[in-house]
RNA sequence: GGUCCCUUCGUCUAUCGGUUAGGACGCGAGAUUUUCAAUCUUGAAAGACGGGUUCGACUCCCGUAGGGACCGCCA
């Protein structure tokens, strides 16, 4: 069986850590499986979905490397759902209900102060046609349930079991008996995702369904409309939901968690992949630095069902390892654009200094600019100035020079080392003074070390 | 109120009845860098609690506690 996946947010804010680790573990599977992976925006909810959002998802995916190979809007296929809900109206799967929100909202409320479950009561099924009629001269339009599986209710008792083996999980149940029938056709005639989800799944031939653990009730209410669809339906697998870094749902300030706020940071997009594609596996979270390197990793088995914390300096810790490690060739172009030179040379000497690739241009600004010096022992600096050699200099000029000033002063360790080094760079810490002096040169050397900005 | 899920070093996790409970990040120390960082080596660090079952439980069962999810005319 061909392997389909799709991710399907909806287009109601911009993606942030969680969404991202559905889309990459979608992602991920398909690569690993040579299958297909589809992007469809789930958009029914009019009121929040705007195609400013929608654009925000794909370049967010973009970013990532998240390529897809179709992409869908759930607002183009009304006609479908239409289609199919006359169906399951004409099975008798479908009926009309006519209380209005706050009907629904009271009842419900009482429903809990009583300690009941706040179930939905099926009040509708008992509706006659005349009152059916007389609520429609009310002017009341209706909403449309779906009549789950229930022993109590049917003549011919369906089993209210339902039951599948999660691809994460394991084995998993659902008694759709305690819940209740969901509504799929809004009184405005627009329809819900728990239905346009299932049609839409069965349409495109969706394989594998992977998404977060919150889905899992709608799992065995979307098994049930598959059923009465008359669709086979796909495999699922859950994963657990992030939690914060104090171990309380994520949820909360998800604007400091979004893609964005990652890019806008200066994050690596593998970082973040790397991140999100291996936290709540057995995998050690490390940096990869392709895409290609984390399919291989890929596997169901690994991933937990507990849920994990996300931890934004674990990311950031990730992203300046994932920098270390990256060979020059693989951030020539990058740090042409950011107008970095100096070219391996340069990228090795400071590459175990970087905490964003933006980084480096500060480096290189530092090597190759204006430095304003600190001068800790003007003494000090002034003999170093006159010692430096002559050019050429190469990567054996440190330590002539050194030698040289150490013999003249006598100092040696920090009291030598730190004057140097905020004469030189203006800072306090940085990339080893061996590999950076060569490339600063003789004659800025001298003028930082004589104290003049240069 | 109901249903489902989870609980091993600080963090992510391995173990699938018998292990010195392993790895990775972080942390400590050492080496190297005659400074800081980076790098290498090394060390400390864990089975939530209480009952069972068993010759033997991290592992199986029950309970407690803590955490997560769902119970929408949101997705």
């Amino acid at each position: 069986m061909a392997v389909t996946v799709r991710f399907a947010p909806s287009p109601t804010g911009r993606l942030h850590v969680g969404n991202v680790r559905t889309a990459i573990l979608n992602w991920l599977f398909a690569k690993a499986e040579g299958g297909t992976f589809m992007l469809r925006l789930d958009d029914t909810d009019a009121e929040r979905s705007t195609e400013a959002f929608a654009e925000g998802i794909r370049e967010d995916l973009r970013w990532l490397g998240l390529n897809w190979a179709l992409e869908e809007r759930q607002s183009a296929r009304v006609a479908r759902y239409e289609a199919a809900a006359e169906g399951l109206k004409r099975a008798g799967r479908l009926y009309a209900c006519y209380e209005t929100e706050d009907e629904l909202d009271r009842k419900r409320k009482r429903q809990l102060a009583r300690g009941l479950p706040p179930i939905y009561d099926r009040s509708a099924l008992k509706l006659s046609d005349e009152e059916r009629a007389a609520l429609e001269r009310e002017g009341r339009r209706p909403h449309w349930r779906f009549r789950l599986a229930n022993s109590e209710e049917d003549l011919n008792p369906l089993p209210t079991i339902v039951s599948w083996n999660d691809l994460i999980r394991g084995d998993q149940t659902v008694d759709v008996g305690s819940l209740s029938d969901p509504v799929l056709i809004r009184a405005d005639g627009t329809f819900l995702y728990t239905f346009t989800s299932v049609v839409d799944d069965a349409d495109f031939a969706i394989s594998h369904v992977i998404r977060g653990e919150d889905h899992v009730t709608n799992t065995g209410v979307q098994l049930q409309l598959f059923e009465a669809l008359g669709a086979d339906p796909p495999a699922f697998g859950h994963h657990s939901l992030l939690i914060g870094a104090e171990g309380h749902a994520l949820s909360k300030r998800l604007g400091a968690l979004s893609i964005e706020s990652f890019r806008a940071a200066g994050l690596e997009p593998m970082a973040v992949a790397s991140y999100t594609a291996l936290i709540g596996t057995s995998d050690p979270i490390e940096p990869h630095a392709h895409l290609d390197d984390l399919v291989r990793l890929f596997s169901f088995a690994k991933i937990s069902t507990a849920p994990a914390r996300f931890d934004s300096d674990e990311l950031k810790a990730l992203n300046a390892r994932l920098l270390h490690k990256l060979p020059y060739a693989e951030v020539a172009p990058r740090l042409k654009a950011l107008g970095v030179g100096g070219g391996a040379e340069f990228w090795d000497a400071v590459r175990g200094n970087l905490a964003t690739l933006e980084d480096a241009g500060r480096w290189w600004r530092i090597v190759s600019g204006d430095v304003a010096p600190l001068s800790e022992d003007r003494e000090l600096t002034a003999r170093a100035a006159a010692l430096l050699p002559a050019e050429p200099w190469d990567d054996t000029t440190w330590d002539t020079w050194v030698a040289a000033l150490k013999a003249a002063t006598g100092r040696k360790g920090r009291a030598l080392f730190h004057p140097l080094r905020l004469a030189l760079t203006g800072l306090e810490d940085g990339p080893e003074l061996k590999a950076l002096l060569p490339l600063i040169g003789r004659a800025k050397a001298e003028r930082r070390l004589r104290g003049s900005a240069s």
